[in-house]
DNA sequence: AATGAATGAGAATTCATTCAT
DNA sequence: TATGAATGAATTCTCATTCAT
């Protein structure tokens, strides 16, 4: 007595169901990444996420209690990524040349495009960041500045840190470029970004390298 | 001009009362400026505009029937003032030297605190952007590669365009760095940040400027 | 041209526009006492409040912009009518007899049926009240307090306070008995409150009553 | 009985797991009792009573499906305590004075401190009683009717009634002012409200009292 | 049967925009 | 025409109740 689910009322055919709960919030995240990068944090609504994702909104806030929450998940999920990154990198950082290092810093934020533009939304308007999203951005400048320590070990942590900024900033372009949105672009920026990037890194850091 | 104020029998108060309707459009850019710049587009209200600039609500949307119409007008504002800056600049592009161009573009929008600030806002958010706004994107894109022309005439106009696309997100870098926010910087970020739209302008126009 | 309103749309035909709003916070106030004391504060809905009083939702926050003002607003009220009332009754409390005095604080909010039984939902709950409602209570304590020193300036202070504490108390009651509710009464019951309060203050003010 | 507990494979926890219904029961109520005392009827959540019952909140559903079957229970069981208390009391009421009655029964609920506040609790808000509630509250007008009548056989039923409904309202005034809450009282209030109601009584069964 | 994740109607509150005065 | 009160759709978040497992 319960055999043909289908004459339930009109419920929505939608959820599979207590499907891995594990599934279920990857979805949520992945929505909400989708929205926010689309209409930005402030315009993004718990409603299109939820919907996005397939979940009653009910079920979003058991996952995320506050809209805040999301960002934040988003964040620490992309502070994962740039360990691994720069981790990754700073395996090669001795034998790499500064020109290999330059670009893969710069295109680190390029290859993830999905998380990418979430990042960028979630690091506009600089006003109103929670602590979470504060911590990510120091992260990922100390990250930066000790890639950039390892490949110039003479170089001051104060100049290190400096030039950290500038690269992260030439990060946040490179995903401007190439994700576009409403902003025009042309079609060689992305090289001439990279080409920027090389030439000042190369100018900065000599003298600083480690030429043994 | 404005003589018979006190015949008006029972007018309220003397302050905002009918200032010619340009001081009023005036009053109102600049709350909305103000406004915009502190809390961002989507953040700001046009209740908190209105009382900002002294003027009732239904004056404002006399003026600016849409939020977005202020944005607009902002905007065109904008527009105005890069064109002088640009203006300015070009006189000068055959007698200066790379260096000081380099410098002109980038801190022209640091130069600008009040309108610059708002400008971030208004830009920020790569959807969303009404016509207007993607318009004095593009024109601003366009002086950007005119200038570079004019001290680099050989530079062929599509890579003109690359290198303004480039040195418009290092502006908008710039005005991050001076800004700031709630996003971390450090002191000598600013000084790097002039290092490396150098050194990347001299590398890139090498060759193309005329050396008559 | 804009001759027959008439044929507006569909808007709702109930708002006489910009009424006085003075009548309007009145509607407001009187549809909040209504549903607050039918439901209960917290089970009032603001949406309910606003259907009753026949006002937008909208115009409900523009006076009052909390759910809990609201509740302040009636308790504000509500002081007024208390200071009123002990003040008439101060004025009687030389001349009148004991049992007088004491019917009339008794009655006093039996006396007021629509503001009673607010009042009775506002202070029932004994926790989570604001401050307000703290205060509205003290206030009243303090009235009767003055009051029966009025008739017993022999009472001491302390007493005094004790007996104000049973009197406020059986004001409630008496609401309590002439406002029902689902909580079944019997029709001598307020008689038999009468009794019981005069009685009380015979016994409890004997000896310290100004026998001049 | 409940032997191979062990044999079940993978059962969760050892904890809650399924002690007998009974003893869940209890747990619940218990809950239910505490939380409603603090919050309230209306803001208590089904979530909080669960969680502080250590049961899962199907489980609480399985016993009380509805909100207020909690609130049913809750008072039928007050209902019972009320008839022991009473019960006790009218053995006495032949050797007792008529000062000790009148305190047993107005400190009846004082000296059940747990359950009285809830009581309080669920008796406060005159509407929306379900009718659990409505007969919870005329139980206990009749039981204190009924002692009434024992110490006091010649008092006609309708008055035994009357006087019923005041000394409830007592009872309840006694519960608010041991129990405290936000409302503000004084240290002799209990004393002050102990005196009424004794003299009350007092004066109005004077005549109907068995004084063979 | 027992569990706790899932659900979604509904609550408080905001704010761009309109419109009676 | 100028004003600011009025409007109500939209937003974030809660919680009693259900139901797949």
């Amino acid at each position: 007595m319960n055999s043909n689910k289908a004459s339930a009322k009109s419920r929505r055919a939608l959820a599979p169901q207590r499907r891995n709960g594990r599934a279920r919030v990857e979805a949520v995240l992945a929505a909400a990444a989708a929205v926010i990068a689309e209409r930005g944090y402030d315009t993004a609504t718990m409603a299109e996420i939820a919907a996005r994702a397939g979940s009653p909104i009910g079920s979003l806030y058991r996952f995320f209690p506050h809209k805040e929450s999301l960002a934040d998940a988003l964040t620490q999920r992309y502070t994962r990524l740039v360990n691994e990154a720069f981790d990754a990198l700073d395996g090669q950082a001795r034998v790499a040349s500064l020109e290999q290092i330059a670009d893969a810093i710069l295109d680190f934020k390029a290859s993830l495009h999905a998380e990418t533009r979430v990042m960028v939304a979630l690091l506009e308007g600089t006003s109103g960041w929670s602590a979470k999203r504060r911590q990510f951005h120091e992260h990922t400048l100390r990250r930066i500045a000790q890639t950039l320590t390892l490949g110039a070990p003479a170089l001051p942590p104060a100049e290190a840190r400096d030039v950290a900024v500038i690269l992260l900033h030439n990060m946040k372009a490179m995903k401007c470029l190439i994700l576009g949105g409403d902003a025009p672009s042309s079609p060689g920026a992305a090289t001439e970004l990279r080409r920027m990037n090389r030439v000042y890194l190369r100018d900065r850091l000599a003298g600083f390298q480690d030429n043994a």
